[in-house]
DNA sequence: TGTACATCAGTGAACGCGCGTTCACTGATGTAC
DNA sequence: TGTACATCAGTGAACGCGCGTTCACTGATGTAC
């Protein structure tokens, strides 16, 4: 098997290696734990060759961050699709199968949520802002709450994406000793997101 | 004034300053990238003299768990004295005047929770645990849940857990330009406990 | 109260190490004619 | 198709720096008699 490879597709192949190279190491430690040198190893190139595709480690952590709201904003595409159906367990096993299929990436977007990158961190939160403020406007056009005040929206869509993210970093501990199981995250989330809609159901707008 | 200080209670002040100063840059730029001679020169001493304090660095930051759940303990007992009263806003009053007091403790627990430290951050899941836990068995006294499944009341518990900490994390950061306010945060936060308490009245276990 | 000794928080020199970044380079791939 | 030149991913030496940790030490505080 002879693969001939343009210059541009060799280079996007290292691109990727240091990409999945820091998603493998930032895992244990955290992405700021990680150095450039120790990446550029991982990739199987000389530090100094890291520059012909990142002008530094912050840079390399937005495209992880890129990466990673991309696959989010798939998964939830298609668990949205579904929890109109108002099938939340399907929504959550699928949401499961995405994180088991990329599972350092939606690491990634977990822990560096807060992680020690302020950079990468402002990133994620920002991203997580507007995935919010779409889930706002979802709400305000689904049966039932079409009447509900714009600040009462946003305080269930608020509620929604923080038990979401909640569930998906626990779906990508899911595997270690010790942890709660895929299934046992499953039904919890279940309820609670059965919870929350049966307030949902029942609430009558304060005026405050 | 002329303070005459034992030893002891000049080691004890060193210790503080330690403990102080890893705070203090830690809010900046995370406990991961806070350096040993860095907090030593912020205490005013020499690198080497640290080790009369701490073995290591992950020694002082599971310290710095010790001191901020031991903090997170005190307001949390006093607001659940109040919640049992149904008043989450006062509560929720509460929480926000501790965070203040101690911005950069509370600070530390929230972003550290997930952040770069593997020791550090366990430790705070597993108080986080033990809190968990001892929420469940209240609630089973609650009027009420007092039939409910374990595992619905450890739903609950998780929830109300999460709400609470996220609702801490946005206190810690409510003085920065651009964030939510305090009293936004409270509002918020306050509805969503009472959209909980709905879900909770009109809950009917399933069997699965 | 005075003296002799023990304790121990903090000092300062020294170490080896991995770090990010600079620079001039190499040589294979790509392009123009 | 062949040649001459341009591009550019990756190389390797070198730099100065802050790091954690060792070690023998100092001198003020504490204790025993």
């Amino acid at each position: 098997m002879t693969e001939v490879q343009s210059r541009a597709e060799r280079k996007e192949q290292t691109r990727r290696a240091l990409l999945d190279g820091t998603l493998e190491v930032a895992g244990d430690r955290g992405f700021a734990n990680v150095s450039l040198r120790e990446i550029a190893r991982s990739a199987g190139i000389v530090p100094t060759a890291f520059y012909r595709h990142f002008t530094s480690m912050d840079e390399l952590g937005l495209a992880l961050v890129d990466d990673g709201m991309r696959a989010l904003r798939v998964a939830l595409r298609e668990t949205r699709h579904l929890s109109a159906m108002a099938n939340a367990r399907l929504s959550l096993e699928i949401l499961a199968r995405h994180v088991d299929a990329n599972r350092n990436l939606f690491g990634f977007l977990y822990r560096e949520r807060f992680g020690g990158s302020t950079v990468v961190g402002h990133a994620i939160e920002a991203e997580l802002g507007l995935i919010g403020r779409e889930l706002t406007v979802d709400l305000a056009r689904t049966p039932g709450m079409t009447e509900w005040r714009t600040d009462d929206l946003e305080m269930v869509s608020d509620l929604l994406v923080n038990s979401t993210m909640q569930a998906m970093g626990a779906f990508v501990d899911a595997r270690k000793p010790g942890n709660r199981s895929e299934s046992e995250i499953i039904s919890r989330t279940e309820k609670q997101l059965r919870l929350i809609v049966l307030g949902i159901a029942a609430w009558r707008p304060k005026s405050d």
